[in-house]
DNA sequence: TATTAAATATTACAATTGTAAGGAGTAAAA
DNA sequence: TTTTACTCCTTACAATTGTAATATTTAATA
Protein backbone atom coordinates (compact mmCIF):
# COMPACT_ATOMS: atom_id res chain seq x y z
CA UNK A 1 0.00 0.00 0.00
CA UNK A 2 1.27 3.52 -0.73
CA UNK A 3 1.73 5.93 2.60
CA UNK A 4 -0.99 5.45 4.46
CA UNK A 5 -4.21 5.94 2.33
CA UNK A 6 -7.19 6.53 3.82
CA UNK A 7 -10.52 4.13 2.89
CA UNK A 8 -13.31 5.50 3.37
CA UNK A 9 -16.35 4.12 4.34
CA UNK A 10 -17.76 3.11 1.15
CA UNK A 11 -14.61 1.95 0.03
CA UNK A 12 -14.64 -0.43 2.95
CA UNK A 13 -17.61 -2.38 2.53
CA UNK A 14 -15.49 -3.15 -0.98
CA UNK A 15 -12.67 -4.00 0.89
CA UNK A 16 -14.56 -6.29 3.22
CA UNK A 17 -15.67 -8.49 0.44
CA UNK A 18 -11.99 -8.24 -1.60
CA UNK A 19 -10.43 -9.20 1.57
CA UNK A 20 -13.16 -12.37 2.10
CA UNK A 21 -12.55 -13.57 -1.58
CA UNK A 22 -9.62 -12.67 -3.37
CA UNK A 23 -8.29 -12.92 -5.86
CA UNK A 24 -11.56 -11.81 -7.03
CA UNK A 25 -12.86 -10.35 -9.88
CA UNK A 26 -15.04 -7.10 -10.69
CA UNK A 27 -18.14 -9.05 -11.67
CA UNK A 28 -18.19 -11.14 -8.22
CA UNK A 29 -17.68 -8.53 -6.33
CA UNK A 30 -20.88 -6.35 -7.69
CA UNK A 31 -22.67 -10.04 -7.25
CA UNK A 32 -21.53 -9.93 -3.21
CA UNK A 33 -23.48 -6.72 -3.18
CA UNK A 34 -26.42 -7.70 -4.80
CA UNK A 35 -28.37 -8.71 -2.19
CA UNK A 36 -27.22 -6.51 0.49
CA UNK A 37 -26.67 -3.15 -0.61
CA UNK A 38 -28.95 -1.12 -3.08
CA UNK A 39 -25.38 0.14 -4.48
CA UNK A 40 -25.52 0.51 -8.35
CA UNK A 41 -23.07 -1.80 -10.33
CA UNK A 42 -21.80 1.58 -11.27
CA UNK A 43 -21.19 2.90 -7.94
CA UNK A 44 -19.41 -0.43 -7.24
CA UNK A 45 -16.59 -0.03 -10.16
CA UNK A 46 -16.38 3.73 -9.00
CA UNK A 47 -15.08 2.39 -5.58
CA UNK A 48 -13.04 -0.36 -6.88
CA UNK A 49 -11.50 2.03 -9.20
CA UNK A 50 -10.86 4.52 -6.30
CA UNK A 51 -9.21 1.71 -4.66
CA UNK A 52 -6.27 0.84 -7.06
CA UNK A 53 -5.83 4.41 -7.79
CA UNK A 54 -4.92 4.92 -3.61
CA UNK A 55 -2.84 1.84 -4.37
CA UNK A 56 -4.39 -0.36 -1.71
CA UNK A 57 -5.86 -3.43 -4.25
CA UNK A 58 -4.14 -4.51 -7.17
CA UNK A 59 -5.37 -6.29 -10.15
CA UNK A 60 -3.78 -8.78 -12.90
CA UNK A 61 -5.30 -8.71 -16.72
CA UNK A 62 -7.18 -11.97 -17.75
CA UNK A 63 -8.50 -11.43 -21.06
CA UNK A 64 -10.97 -8.76 -20.79
CA UNK A 65 -11.46 -8.53 -16.78
CA UNK A 66 -10.06 -7.57 -13.91
CA UNK A 67 -8.84 -10.07 -10.82
CA UNK A 68 -8.06 -7.65 -7.83
CA UNK A 69 -6.23 -8.80 -5.06
CA UNK A 70 -5.28 -6.48 -1.56
CA UNK A 71 -2.26 -4.88 -0.62
CA UNK A 72 -2.41 -4.46 2.31
CA UNK A 73 -4.10 -7.22 4.61
CA UNK A 74 -7.21 -6.81 6.45
CA UNK A 75 -5.53 -7.27 9.82
CA UNK A 76 -2.79 -4.79 9.01
CA UNK A 77 -5.42 -2.37 8.29
CA UNK A 78 -7.45 -3.17 11.52
CA UNK A 79 -4.45 -2.80 13.52
CA UNK A 80 -3.46 0.06 11.85
CA UNK A 81 -6.92 1.74 12.15
CA UNK A 82 -7.13 0.86 15.79
CA UNK A 83 -3.77 2.12 16.71
CA UNK A 84 -4.83 6.02 15.57
CA UNK A 85 -8.31 5.76 17.16
CA UNK A 86 -6.66 4.37 20.84
CA UNK A 87 -4.14 7.71 19.91
CA UNK A 88 -7.25 9.95 19.41
CA UNK A 89 -8.97 8.83 22.12
CA UNK A 90 -7.00 7.24 24.85
CA UNK A 91 -3.70 8.12 25.01
CA UNK A 92 -2.33 5.20 22.93
CA UNK A 93 -3.30 2.47 25.09
CA UNK A 94 -5.98 -0.22 25.17
CA UNK A 95 -5.64 -0.06 28.94
CA UNK A 96 -6.77 3.38 28.88
CA UNK A 97 -9.52 2.47 26.78
CA UNK A 98 -11.07 -0.70 29.24
CA UNK A 99 -10.31 1.61 32.44
CA UNK A 100 -12.58 4.05 30.56
CA UNK A 101 -15.28 1.57 29.93
CA UNK A 102 -14.99 0.17 33.27
CA UNK A 103 -15.76 4.01 34.71
CA UNK A 104 -18.66 4.27 32.46
CA UNK A 105 -20.08 0.93 33.55
CA UNK A 106 -20.06 -0.25 29.81
CA UNK A 107 -18.77 -3.43 30.63
CA UNK A 108 -20.81 -6.48 32.58
CA UNK A 109 -19.07 -8.44 35.25
CA UNK A 110 -19.82 -11.55 33.02
CA UNK A 111 -17.57 -9.30 30.28
CA UNK A 112 -15.06 -8.36 33.04
CA UNK A 113 -14.68 -12.25 33.58
CA UNK A 114 -14.28 -12.97 30.31
CA UNK A 115 -11.80 -10.46 29.75
CA UNK A 116 -9.75 -12.04 32.95
CA UNK A 117 -9.70 -15.35 31.33
CA UNK A 118 -8.58 -14.34 28.09
CA UNK A 119 -5.37 -12.62 29.65
CA UNK A 120 -5.12 -16.06 31.91
CA UNK A 121 -4.49 -17.72 28.70
CA UNK A 122 -2.12 -15.05 27.21
CA UNK A 123 -0.55 -15.48 30.37
CA UNK A 124 0.32 -19.11 30.05
CA UNK A 125 0.93 -19.18 27.00
CA UNK A 126 3.99 -16.56 27.28
CA UNK A 127 5.15 -18.78 30.24
CA UNK A 128 5.77 -21.80 28.25
CA UNK B 1 -26.85 17.75 19.95
CA UNK B 2 -28.15 17.23 16.49
CA UNK B 3 -29.11 13.77 15.73
CA UNK B 4 -25.35 12.43 15.15
CA UNK B 5 -23.37 14.86 13.23
CA UNK B 6 -19.97 13.90 12.53
CA UNK B 7 -16.97 16.07 13.75
CA UNK B 8 -14.37 16.20 11.14
CA UNK B 9 -10.91 15.97 12.44
CA UNK B 10 -10.23 19.95 12.11
CA UNK B 11 -13.27 20.19 14.18
CA UNK B 12 -12.12 17.96 17.08
CA UNK B 13 -9.22 19.56 17.65
CA UNK B 14 -11.34 23.01 18.34
CA UNK B 15 -13.67 20.63 20.41
CA UNK B 16 -10.77 19.63 23.09
CA UNK B 17 -10.04 22.88 23.63
CA UNK B 18 -14.27 24.10 23.83
CA UNK B 19 -14.12 20.72 26.09
CA UNK B 20 -11.31 21.94 28.13
CA UNK B 21 -12.28 25.75 28.33
CA UNK B 22 -16.06 26.78 28.41
CA UNK B 23 -17.40 28.84 28.60
CA UNK B 24 -15.00 30.10 26.04
CA UNK B 25 -15.26 33.15 23.48
CA UNK B 26 -14.09 33.26 19.74
CA UNK B 27 -10.64 35.04 20.72
CA UNK B 28 -9.84 32.79 23.49
CA UNK B 29 -10.16 29.67 21.71
CA UNK B 30 -8.34 31.38 19.16
CA UNK B 31 -5.20 32.11 21.27
CA UNK B 32 -5.45 28.52 22.37
CA UNK B 33 -4.00 27.83 19.04
CA UNK B 34 -1.67 30.28 18.58
CA UNK B 35 1.57 28.04 19.80
CA UNK B 36 -0.07 24.74 19.14
CA UNK B 37 -0.85 25.40 15.50
CA UNK B 38 -0.23 27.30 12.19
CA UNK B 39 -4.26 28.21 11.55
CA UNK B 40 -5.44 31.06 10.26
CA UNK B 41 -8.11 32.84 12.80
CA UNK B 42 -10.01 32.59 10.08
CA UNK B 43 -9.68 28.97 9.93
CA UNK B 44 -10.39 28.41 13.82
CA UNK B 45 -13.78 31.25 13.07
CA UNK B 46 -14.66 28.52 10.54
CA UNK B 47 -14.35 25.26 12.28
CA UNK B 48 -16.37 26.83 15.30
CA UNK B 49 -19.04 28.30 12.63
CA UNK B 50 -19.39 24.70 11.56
CA UNK B 51 -19.62 23.07 15.19
CA UNK B 52 -22.50 25.51 15.46
CA UNK B 53 -24.08 24.90 12.39
CA UNK B 54 -23.86 21.15 13.40
CA UNK B 55 -25.75 21.59 16.59
CA UNK B 56 -22.48 20.42 18.23
CA UNK B 57 -21.87 23.25 20.47
CA UNK B 58 -24.13 26.59 20.91
CA UNK B 59 -23.33 30.43 22.05
CA UNK B 60 -24.47 32.72 24.06
CA UNK B 61 -24.24 36.26 22.92
CA UNK B 62 -22.13 38.90 25.36
CA UNK B 63 -22.85 42.06 23.81
CA UNK B 64 -20.22 41.84 21.06
CA UNK B 65 -18.72 38.76 21.43
CA UNK B 66 -19.93 35.01 21.90
CA UNK B 67 -19.18 32.52 24.10
CA UNK B 68 -19.49 28.57 23.36
CA UNK B 69 -20.24 25.65 25.24
CA UNK B 70 -20.65 22.22 24.19
CA UNK B 71 -23.96 20.53 23.72
CA UNK B 72 -22.22 17.24 24.09
CA UNK B 73 -19.68 16.00 26.81
CA UNK B 74 -16.50 14.64 25.66
CA UNK B 75 -17.24 11.65 27.28
CA UNK B 76 -20.15 10.74 25.86
CA UNK B 77 -18.49 11.81 22.42
CA UNK B 78 -15.28 9.39 22.78
CA UNK B 79 -17.92 7.01 24.18
CA UNK B 80 -20.12 7.07 21.28
CA UNK B 81 -17.04 7.03 18.89
CA UNK B 82 -15.49 4.00 20.60
CA UNK B 83 -18.78 2.28 20.12
CA UNK B 84 -18.64 2.09 16.32
CA UNK B 85 -15.01 2.19 15.63
CA UNK B 86 -15.45 -1.59 18.25
CA UNK B 87 -19.04 -2.26 15.71
CA UNK B 88 -16.90 -1.41 12.60
CA UNK B 89 -13.81 -3.54 13.40
CA UNK B 90 -14.50 -5.80 16.57
CA UNK B 91 -17.87 -7.21 16.44
CA UNK B 92 -18.91 -4.60 18.92
CA UNK B 93 -16.86 -5.76 22.10
CA UNK B 94 -13.87 -4.63 23.66
CA UNK B 95 -13.50 -7.97 24.99
CA UNK B 96 -12.55 -9.11 20.72
CA UNK B 97 -9.99 -6.14 20.56
CA UNK B 98 -8.11 -6.86 23.88
CA UNK B 99 -8.00 -10.64 22.10
CA UNK B 100 -6.80 -9.60 18.63
CA UNK B 101 -4.59 -7.02 20.38
CA UNK B 102 -3.11 -10.37 22.44
CA UNK B 103 -2.90 -12.53 19.37
CA UNK B 104 -1.12 -9.78 17.65
CA UNK B 105 1.18 -9.65 20.46
CA UNK B 106 0.35 -5.92 20.47
CA UNK B 107 0.49 -6.11 24.34
CA UNK B 108 3.54 -6.59 26.16
CA UNK B 109 3.83 -8.63 29.78
CA UNK B 110 3.23 -5.79 32.06
CA UNK B 111 0.38 -4.36 29.82
CA UNK B 112 -1.38 -7.47 30.50
CA UNK B 113 -0.62 -7.42 34.16
CA UNK B 114 -1.55 -4.02 34.72
CA UNK B 115 -4.79 -4.70 32.74
CA UNK B 116 -5.23 -7.51 35.16
CA UNK B 117 -5.11 -5.22 38.06
CA UNK B 118 -7.80 -2.81 37.06
CA UNK B 119 -10.25 -5.45 37.07
CA UNK B 120 -9.33 -6.99 40.07
CA UNK B 121 -10.08 -3.56 41.32
CA UNK B 122 -13.27 -2.71 39.65
CA UNK B 123 -14.25 -6.06 40.39
CA UNK B 124 -13.76 -5.27 44.56
CA UNK B 125 -15.89 -2.19 43.88
CA UNK B 126 -18.71 -4.09 42.00
CA UNK B 127 -18.91 -6.48 45.32
CA UNK B 128 -18.85 -3.81 47.75
C1' DT C 1 -22.64 61.79 15.59
C1' DA C 2 -19.13 60.14 12.42
C1' DT C 3 -15.27 57.12 12.20
C1' DT C 4 -12.70 53.25 13.40
C1' DA C 5 -11.88 48.81 14.89
C1' DA C 6 -13.26 44.45 16.23
C1' DA C 7 -16.35 40.63 15.76
C1' DT C 8 -19.29 37.89 13.12
C1' DA C 9 -21.22 36.34 8.48
C1' DT C 10 -20.68 35.29 3.75
C1' DT C 11 -18.15 33.61 0.03
C1' DA C 12 -14.27 30.80 -2.06
C1' DC C 13 -11.96 26.99 -3.79
C1' DA C 14 -9.65 22.48 -4.19
C1' DA C 15 -9.69 17.60 -2.47
C1' DT C 16 -12.31 13.75 -0.97
C1' DT C 17 -16.52 11.07 -0.79
C1' DG C 18 -21.05 9.11 -2.11
C1' DT C 19 -23.42 8.05 -5.86
C1' DA C 20 -23.76 7.28 -10.45
C1' DA C 21 -24.25 8.03 -15.99
C1' DG C 22 -22.19 8.02 -20.45
C1' DG C 23 -18.43 6.71 -23.72
C1' DA C 24 -14.90 3.54 -25.66
C1' DG C 25 -12.63 -0.70 -26.59
C1' DT C 26 -12.79 -5.47 -27.51
C1' DA C 27 -14.37 -10.20 -27.43
C1' DA C 28 -18.29 -12.90 -28.89
C1' DA C 29 -22.15 -13.70 -31.81
C1' DA C 30 -24.58 -13.26 -36.00
C1' DT D 1 -17.02 -9.07 -41.16
C1' DT D 2 -20.43 -6.39 -38.90
C1' DT D 3 -23.05 -5.91 -34.82
C1' DT D 4 -23.76 -6.58 -30.09
C1' DA D 5 -22.79 -6.84 -25.50
C1' DC D 6 -19.83 -6.63 -21.82
C1' DT D 7 -15.98 -4.56 -19.33
C1' DC D 8 -13.35 -0.86 -18.21
C1' DC D 9 -12.48 4.38 -18.47
C1' DT D 10 -13.96 9.16 -18.17
C1' DT D 11 -16.91 12.49 -16.60
C1' DA D 12 -20.50 14.34 -13.32
C1' DC D 13 -22.30 16.52 -9.44
C1' DA D 14 -23.56 17.62 -4.66
C1' DA D 15 -21.94 17.36 0.25
C1' DT D 16 -18.21 17.61 3.38
C1' DT D 17 -13.67 19.10 4.76
C1' DG D 18 -9.43 21.90 5.06
C1' DT D 19 -8.04 26.26 4.65
C1' DA D 20 -8.85 30.78 4.26
C1' DA D 21 -10.24 35.90 2.28
C1' DT D 22 -13.64 39.43 1.94
C1' DA D 23 -17.73 41.80 3.49
C1' DT D 24 -20.82 43.38 6.89
C1' DT D 25 -22.35 44.68 11.35
C1' DT D 26 -21.86 46.98 15.52
C1' DA D 27 -19.54 48.61 19.64
C1' DA D 28 -16.18 51.95 20.99
C1' DT D 29 -13.80 56.20 20.21
C1' DA D 30 -13.09 60.72 18.56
Amino acid sequence: MKDKQKISEAEYEVMKVIWENFPISTNEIIEKFENKSEWSPKTIQTLISRLVKKGIITYEKQSRVYIYTPLISENEYINQESKSFLDKFYNGTINSMVLNFIEEDALSDEDIDELKKILDKSKKKGEK
